[in-house]
DNA sequence: CTGTTAGCGCTTTCAT
DNA sequence: ATGAAAGCGCTAACAG
């Protein structure tokens, strides 16, 4: 069998409640026991079964992450496995376990919440907000401790870790009406998502009167479909912005092959920067919003919470703006169009 | 305090053992009680602790993942996410949790198995197979029941799910062939991983004599690189293909900077089809590996394995090329070349 | 600074 | 078909 805790002890000379706070800190132990113990742990080849300890100490050193994984979108930028590599970063360090679950649809996604509020996490981050967020109420029922990722404000005791993502929307916006451009159009994600809505909110206000918004979905083929339509448009805008790389891949491929020069004729940003950005034809400005960053405040803000530590929102570094060629130049002096 | 199978057992007016068995039907229980029992723990809202069940039962209905995050690259494509979900829609059914941990080294990756081991997973799947990998003999010591992808022949008891990675290779290099090719470069993976030597190696065996191999890291940065290297040489290729779309990608957009019309002056294809491929500008002929469909098989044959139902590997469903653009039309007959 | 001991909530023999 | 009771491996009082 496996060697216990109590094997250790043997080993060790000592008995099981020393090796426990040896591993825990919870108490002061002579170096010298302490070394004996860890001698023994190492020799034994022994790893504290944590289920023993989460069941005995009330603590499951896991935290839970549900993804709900709606229309196969979402999860296509890189965003995603940037964030938890962020997470992971702070994690490892203190030994805690990250328990994903992808769920299809409501009640799974109940059920994962209440499993992991009974023994298999201590707390969880929520991803993707909506504006009215059912989990938010039933998270506090659970007494789920909990992190929330961009809610414009705290809920129900919940904090949050909050990108501006106002200010780079504004200062692109900015950018390209420095440029000449006046004719900016934006093309959002749902925006029944928090991160999408306020996007688009700062947009709207940004471009005031001149606004032109489509709700995309966050996908390549409906990003280049709303790309069209913007485009065959009588005053058709001389820029997009779009709320992801993906559609905004789809839109410059759109208009390329409909005879349109990026930057020249069109200029074009999308938001969640990544490698391939840099390497298109022409490379594609987008927003840096840091997920790794994210991840990692948002980690130890959860840790923080679990621990009963009082803990306030905190804003995650301000997005940066990776400024390439499709939005360098002038806007057009001619508006040539598209067929 | 959250309700224990005693309450529930005190409720229905049973004992806690015959709670325990009217959930595991282990063993046959009266009509009458099943219903008694269900309506206390209805009533009282009760969740069986998995901790407990897990220490008490041996079994921790968790399966876990653990992801060598190498490079900051292996998690750029859409690969990783699909495989997951795909995953998760068998593991879900059966109430089983996903554990993933990102780990940046040796020592800590075997510290998660470890853990894994020890009460955290009842067995684990494996990816990025190396040729000779050290987490096979690791997990055999660990007595930990896994599943490997893409290992060409089982080792050490440990089966796998496996990928023809030859035949998609094969069919591509001949439909280039066909349409006049003579010079096709293959930019690879890191050929320690398996399926980046698994496909190289197939292709160099299909072209024989005229193989043209370089091997990548599966970046953007680098699959530029090398598409300059091979595009700079005397006779430079016509067509090449990729080991993943990241690569593909980066490698259409400098053959485009440099004037080179795709696919009329250089044919290209990658590995690892996903939505943005047939979103670009000329839309990229690529290889879909069914990420989903393979996340579904493996989780089948781990949850088989774990249950202790002798298995043998299987092979997952052959890769399906999406033909594109950037690969219609005839190989050139002047070779442009590429300043 | 260290030992002792009573559980944590469940599963699983062994009885009946 | 059900009950009784002995742990699973660990933590956390309570002693000293």
């Amino acid at each position: 069998m496996t060697p216990t805790i109590a094997d250790v002890a043997r080993e060790a000379g000592v008995t099981k409640g020393t090796v426990s706070h040896v591993y825990s800190g919870h108490r002061p132990i002579s170096t010298q026991t302490k070394a004996r113990v860890h001698a023994a742990a190492e020799k034994l080849g022994w790893v504290p079964n944590s289920n023993a300890r989460a069941l005995a100490g009330h603590r499951t050193n896991a935290i839970g992450l549900v993804l709900h994984r709606d229309p196969s979108a979402l999860v296509v930028d890189t965003f995603f496995p940037n964030f938890i590599s962020g997470m992971q970063s702070v994690l490892a360090e203190q030994q805690i376990m990250l328990i994903m679950q992808v769920v299809g649809d409501r009640a799974a996604e109940e059920q994962a919440y209440r499993s992991m509020a009974h023994g298999r996490a201590d707390g969880v981050v929520l991803l993707d907000m909506h504006l009215r967020d059912w989990r938010i109420g039933f998270l506090q029922k659970l007494k789920l401790p909990a992190v929330l990722m961009d809610m414009p404000q705290d809920q129900l005791g919940f904090t949050t870790v909050r990108l501006n993502s106002a200010q780079p929307m504004e200062q692109l916006i900015d950018y390209l009406q420095e440029r000449g451009h006046t004719r900016i159009a934006h093309v959002s994600g749902p925006l029944t998502y928090v991160h999408a809505y306020e996007r688009a909110k700062a947009y709207v206000h940004r471009v005031g009167g001149s606004a032109l918004l489509r709700e995309g979905d966050f996908t390549a083929g409906n990003g280049r479909h709303l790309t069209a339509q913007l485009l065959s448009m009588p005053d058709r805008p001389t820029a997009i912005i779009y709320s992801n790389n993906v559609m905004a891949i789809a839109g410059q491929a759109y208009a390329q092959e409909h005879g349109l020069v990026v930057p020249d004729d069109l200029a074009l940003a999308g938001f969640e920067d990544n490698e391939i950005c840099a390497h298109l034809n022409p490379p594609l400005t987008s927003i840096d919003t840091d997920p790794i960053g994210r991840g990692r405040l948002v980690a130890k803000q959860l840790i923080r919470t679990i621990a009963g530590i009082p803990t306030e929102s905190v804003a995650s570094r301000d997005a940066t703006i990776k400024f390439r060629e499709s939005t360098a130049g002038q806007a057009p002096s001619v508006v040539r169009e598209v067929h």
